[in-house]
DNA sequence: AATAAATTTTAGGTTTGTCTAAAAATAAGT
DNA sequence: ACTTATTTTTAGACAAACCTAAAATTTATT
């Protein structure tokens, strides 16, 4: 089946969303696509439609297996164009986004392998961002020291470097677990302290020796 | 400005009939873009109010300046679009059509120049057609005999074999002159005469002796 | 020159994706 | 728990680009 411009830019969004919250609102994604919660709404029902969600009106939504499948493909074709520009004709990594975004939409399963292929099959994009395969599989990325984070950045809590009970209790007073993702909103040069966010929890601090044992894997976007 | 990829593909449209017949016509263009004649009024009216056509209604219609040089921009991107394609992705010459229809309209003049400079700066696409440059100059088509010209191309006549009186007498009975354009219908075997057609006048027949002291300068599509 | 035929345009309707404003449902605050 | 605030959905409009059917204009025929 193939889809409109529109409704990829929507499936796509959603998929970024989904790695930082399980559940998408309504608000978020009108957010991200810089337009009204209305206009969300009624693709929201169209893609529902489709099949492509999982949605119970005011509960929130998140992709069906189709949904995603398709979102990979997206996601694939945005990457390998973006390596394409930088590798290729010489981009900066930092002008190509807008880019991609026209030329993701490009519909030929074809031109896709053949690109692949043409750029010898490439792992990540420029922005280090994994690169789907053919088949929606893509590298992790690597795991890195919570320390480490860029602010702005989201990551899920993917081990700790430490199994002393005096850590876990730590961690569970702070609600923190292997698979909790977190976003870094601050780092202090004075202590070297981190201010992070977990979802709508208000933020909190984590001291630079805890965040020194944990480790992270960033999210895409 | 920018325009829309229908817009665009008018323009180009209307430029392509451009060089066939000086004036277009609605039906025309409704048969080229597999549409109906009302939804290209409806479009010509835009067009004209964004002074991209010369129209009066019920007349016919062209490309003004500004229309032409959009139109270059156009064929340009498909035309550089096709020579990436097959030149560096691998594609046979007969499938690259499709996919370049849809790259054409992707939005930066940066890329397109980065693409130009990444394949060298060529001069025809795959076909023969020539790639207009940044400022929309292109090289002619070379010039060849009509005896050569495939049965369905269009081209205008540039040169003649010979001076003689015949020669002209028999070309001033058949209507042809320097810069008639045709079209040729059908060649036979037999005699090797051909069958060529000047805009909507019956189809009539021109022998292997009169073809080939006629040289034509192939039109684009 | 008058009528028939073909072409072109207008009028009114549809779909896609957006919007604003108002209504409905959920979440928050006291 | 009840009222207020926030979020989400619906209702009704709009622009782009298309359509069908009917009207207007041009071209062709007798």
């Amino acid at each position: 089946m193939n889809f409109t411009t529109s409704e990829e830019n929507y499936i796509k969004a959603i998929f970024h969303l989904q790695h930082v919250d399980a559940k998408v609102t309504t608000n978020e994604l009108a957010d991200r696509l810089q337009t009204k919660p209305a206009s969300v709404s009624d693709m929201l029902k169209k893609l529902k439609a489709k099949k492509l969600l999982e949605y119970e009106k005011y509960q929130g939504f998140s992709l069906s297996e189709q949904g995603k499948k398709i979102a990979l493909t997206v996601v694939r074709k945005h990457r390998l164009w973006e390596y394409f520009l930088v590798n290729k004709l010489d981009f900066g990594w930092d002008e190509v986004h807008e880019i991609a975004e026209e030329l993701e939409h490009i519909n030929s399963p074809l031109l896709i392998e053949k690109l692949d292929a043409f750029l010898s099959f490439p792992k990540f994009d420029p922005h280090g961002d994994p690169i789907p395969d053919c088949n929606g599989k893509m590298e992790q990325h690597k795991q890195i020291n919570l320390i480490d984070l860029e602010p702005g950045k989201h990551a899920e809590v993917s081990a700790v470097g430490s199994q002393s009970s005096e850590l876990l209790e730590l961690l569970k007073h702070k609600n923190i677990g292997i698979g909790t993702v977190l976003e870094v909103v601050r780092k202090f040069g004075f202590d070297h302290s981190i201010e992070v966010k977990i979802k709508k929890v208000p933020a909190f601090s984590i001291s630079q020796q805890l965040a020194q044992t944990l480790f992270v894997k960033p999210l895409i976007k």
